[in-house]
DNA sequence: CCCCCCCC
């Protein structure tokens, strides 16, 4: 037994000799530790059930089994408390198997009741344990009735003697297969409790001896099953590790389910999305403000199932759609406007952002959880009144629809303004070069008249349309600039605000300049130019002394999102090669 | 030991 303190996050320790120790915890123990924020800067730990590597460089690494929160941060006012006040008798009170940090609120925070000031053991947190009032039974089929109940979190295939007591939270169908490597039947479930979830598989014997005894939501004693990596490739669940039932496993109905939750899911709000990661598994709760009608799509596979798209709100105020599949899609029914929570939802790049069950998914319509009787007050109240705006742009949605992205060279290839009525679209495009003659005139100081004035050389400008006589003018821009992209060029007209985006002064800051420092006004031009932006544009073809030609106006000048340039790129991209 | 998770 080592006493440390445990320094940062990295593990980093130092023991009583003040020497800093590497030490390695376990992911599973890890998550759980930090997660409970137990394992913080400063608190004092007993390592236990270490394993030392001696690397080639002659450090050591200490891998640790099982450990202990004895003294919290504030306790140790950040220095390191004094060993000696602990006994390393081995009563302490460990982290993993007869953990004191499963099921109650009292013990997800042991630190709290530290044993620092008192005797250490004897204010053990073990003594707030649960699992003294729910103990395990004492069947001939449990594995040893003084037991105590494992967190699911901590199990591994380190350990083989413990049972845990978990709901059943995902039960599958009994599937065959047959393959080079044989083949068979299997079905599996997953199981959740307060410390977290695994996935568990039934393979043959066990099928038939555990699949009807497993039921969906039931609280059950499992012991005896074997632990093995779990393949993230596979797994939605946040468990290192899942379990395979073998003939000696023990299921045994637990008829006292309090304080086992229902579910586990760590929600995350609409808009986090943007920044999640495409096939990320996400839980997800919102306000159902739409559904689509069933729909059945032939899969790439040629096999037909049913889908219907879901648009939920949270409480960030943004949308994104979830699609249901199979059975979930048929049954749906959004009348009423009901909360939907969704656990294991993938996160999908399509649109932008969107989400898709999975077989693995748990959809939930108005859950009894507390994060649901929050979102309908918040969506009766407010919520449903929100200009929403979706994650998931779809050909229908508002933004899609609204922007009409074009190359440049798309102007001339689909005759562009070349209608009757002008043509709207959005481009990309970089300033290459914009025209300095001419891009400022005196206009008409009257408020609506834009009208250029005529110097009377007496001190008075003159405005035809208003006719009169001014003392003042008011400067305004009318820049000619070229545009391009990747495949063409084009020339476009830039009005008063659109111009002073595009040269980032106002119109009378440029004239000013222009007549008392010519050299500031071409650094302004030159700042401008080989600047990226969306143009959004209107064009109209326009006779001009017998000639036509299509006659492009910048409407506005927005900066590009790098974000949504790229998901439009990569959805274009898909578009392409379906 | 399975591992299907889809469509636009």
């Amino acid at each position: 037994h080592v006493f440390v303190k445990y320094n940062n996050k990295k593990n980093v320790a130092t023991g009583h000799s003040h020497v800093f120790l590497q030490t390695l915890l376990l992911a599973t123990q890890l998550n759980y530790l930090t997660e409970q924020n137990l394992l913080v800067p400063n608190c004092v730990c007993l390592l236990k059930k270490t394993i030392i590597n001696t690397l080639a460089d002659g450090r050591h690494v200490v891998i640790v089994m099982d450990l202990e929160i004895l003294q919290s941060a504030e306790e140790t006012g950040g220095k390191i408390g004094n060993p000696t006040l602990y006994s390393a008798d081995g009563r302490g009170r460990g982290f993993t198997g007869k953990a004191p940090m499963n099921a109650s609120p009292m013990n997800a925070s042991p630190m709290k009741t530290s044993p620092m000031k008192t005797s250490p053991m004897k204010a053990s947190p073990m003594k707030a344990s649960p699992m003294k009032t729910s103990p395990l039974k004492a069947t001939s089929t449990s594995p040893g009735s003084t037991a105590k109940a494992m967190p699911i979190a901590n199990l591994n295939p380190y350990q083989s003697k413990w049972t845990i007591r978990a709901r059943v939270t995902n039960k599958s169908n009994i599937r065959t297969w047959s393959n080079s490597r044989g083949e068979g039947k299997l079905f599996s479930f997953e199981i959740v409790d307060e410390s977290g979830e695994i996935k568990i598989t039934a393979f043959n014997n066990e099928v038939d001896k555990f699949f009807s005894l497993v039921e969906q939501g039931k609280v059950y004693y499992i012991s005896k099953a074997t632990l093995k990596v779990a393949n993230k490739q596979y797994t939605t669940l946040k468990h290192e590790y899942e379990m395979t039932l073998h003939a000696n496993s023990s299921i045994i109905p637990c008829d006292d389910s309090q304080g086992v939750p229902t579910l586990n899911c760590d929600f995350v709000p609409i808009a986090e999305l943007e920044n999640r990661d495409k096939d990320a598994i996400i839980d997800l709760i919102g306000v159902c403000k739409s559904a689509e009608d069933v729909s059945r799509i032939t899969t790439k596979s040629s096999r037909e199932v049913s889908k219907r798209a879901l648009s939920l709100i949270d409480t960030t105020g943004k949308v994104v759609t979830v699609t249901l599949w199979g059975e979930e899609a048929e049954k749906f029914d959004s009348s009423g406007q009901p909360v939907v929570a969704i656990k294991g939802a993938r996160l999908s790049d399509f649109g932008g952002r969107s989400l898709s069950a999975l077989f693995s998914s748990t959809v939930m319509v108005n859950p009894d959880i507390p994060e649901a009787f929050r979102l309908r007050a918040w969506y009766d109240q407010e919520g449903y009144a929100f200009d929403s705006q979706s994650l998931t742009e779809t050909r229908s949605s508002v933004s899609g629809s609204r922007m009409n992205w074009k190359m440049l060279s798309d102007v001339k290839s689909e005759s562009m303004g070349h209608g009757e009525k002008a043509d709207y679209f959005s481009c990309i495009a970089t300033v290459v070069y914009i025209r300095k003659e001419n891009c400022l005139y005196q206009a008409c100081p009257s408020a609506d008249c834009n009208k250029k004035v005529i110097d009377q050389q007496n001190g008075l400008y003159r405005c035809e349309k208003c006719n009169r006589d001014f003392p003042n003018f008011k400067y305004r821009l009318l820049l000619s600039a070229n545009l391009a992209d990747f495949g063409d060029n084009q020339w476009v007209t830039c009005f008063q605000e659109t111009a002073e985006v595009l040269l980032g002064h106002s119109a009378e800051t440029l004239g000013q300049l222009r007549d008392t420092d010519e050299d500031a006004l071409d650094e302004v031009f030159q700042k401008a130019t080989f600047r990226t932006h969306i143009f959004k544009n209107r064009a109209k073809l326009e006779t001009y002394n017998d000639e036509s030609r299509v006659k492009v106006t910048v409407l506005e000048v927005l900066p590009v999102n790098h974000r949504e340039y790229s998901r439009r790129l990569l959805s274009n991209i898909h578009k392409l090669a379906s």
